[in-house]
DNA sequence: CTGAATTTTCAGTAATTTCTGAAAATTGTA
DNA sequence: TACAATTTTCAGAAATTACTGAAAATTCAG
């Protein structure tokens, strides 16, 4: 492996735990994104030195994050496995996986809280609190849902507007006063 | 402990994997979160049995995570810990830390990757991708900035735009055709 | 200063997560 | 359909991470 790439490979593999992922799916995943060619399950075993039976698991993994695509090349029965060309795919469909594991969830506990009635003045705290949470994650979600509709040309427009933002705020704010939103 | 509590606390818990954190420390904030006093250490301790050590442990954790505020009860010698009222407080904090511990690392080694002369075809395209999600990164890390920098206010205002965002966007491109935004 | 109260550290243990090899299941071709 | 190629599953082993109790360090009132 080019040094390049391996020294890719290592820094997403150690990223790896930090992200919900893990160490090998990590370093799985950058060698596929940084591999021109489609690889097959051997070749990753091989490359990264982790057993055949633990790529198919990470494959696995990847599959279910929508992180890689498959091909095949004719007259070769094994699988390859590549990712999207387009980086803002990548990140799309990193960011959905996340909000399906790591928000969702609470923003329905959260919500079924919020629908017992509080039992005394400790639980009417926590409740409120609880509604804070509820309101901030929700929003957020709105926003996830948003961004996965945009196209990508104007989800880069978006970030590209950087510390623009705040001003296009106020522009806003100027031209349509108070106006409410509806989601 | 309140059932309401209780199981926020469960469920936080759970979570706490998934997010950087684990399961002790999920469980700890949620607690503190939710409780309107200021909470000790032995305190913490007795009502999620866990070692006092362990507690320790924690609030140190999330003192580098800057999500708990210190107070002190006149006569007592014990500190008390809390969360921030403002759960945007919170979120902001826990977003920075995010990305202290997940991002900026990464960024960093693209940024040396791309500094290296591309050795071969293989590398070459190696470089290519790094390009892109570096370029990708580095505009999510301005925006994440940005963000840092607003009042509460705009940050609400902005998130409540949910779909009203991709209009806005387009207001903008009508007014100010193409141009250019500089961070 | 002294010493009791409190907090922190840390080596060892417990719990959890990840990884492997062998076996089972699936796939596609002849 | 039969069978070789390939992929998947899964029980146990290995590695990692989290937790504890005991001891050390710190803090602060007297």
């Amino acid at each position: 492996m080019s040094p390049i790439i391996n020294s890719l490979v290592m820094h997403f593999g150690e990223m790896g735990s930090r992200w919900g992922l893990n160490r090998t799916l990590g370093q799985m995943y950058a060698l596929i994104v940084l591999t021109e060619k489609p690889l097959n399950a051997d070749e990753i075993s091989a490359q990264l030195n982790i057993s055949r039976s633990n790529v198919s698991m990470g494959l696995k993994e990847l599959k279910s994050w929508n992180l890689i695509k498959l091909s095949h090349i004719p007259g070769d029965r094994k699988e390859y496995f590549s990712a999207p060309k387009d980086v803002w795919e990548i990140a799309r469909n990193l960011m959905m996986e996340r909000r399906k594991r790591e928000v969702d969830p609470t923003l329905t506990a959260l919500r079924d809280v919020l629908l017992e009635a509080p039992a005394n003045e400790q639980e009417e705290y926590a409740q409120q609190r609880v509604k804070q949470m509820h309101d901030l994650i929700e929003m957020l979600t709105i926003w996830t849902d948003e961004l996965q509709n945009m196209s990508n040309e104007k989800v880069a427009a978006l970030l590209k507007l950087g510390s623009g933002l705040s001003k296009l705020l106020d522009m806003k704010e100027r031209l349509l006063p108070g106006k409410a939103n509806k989601e």
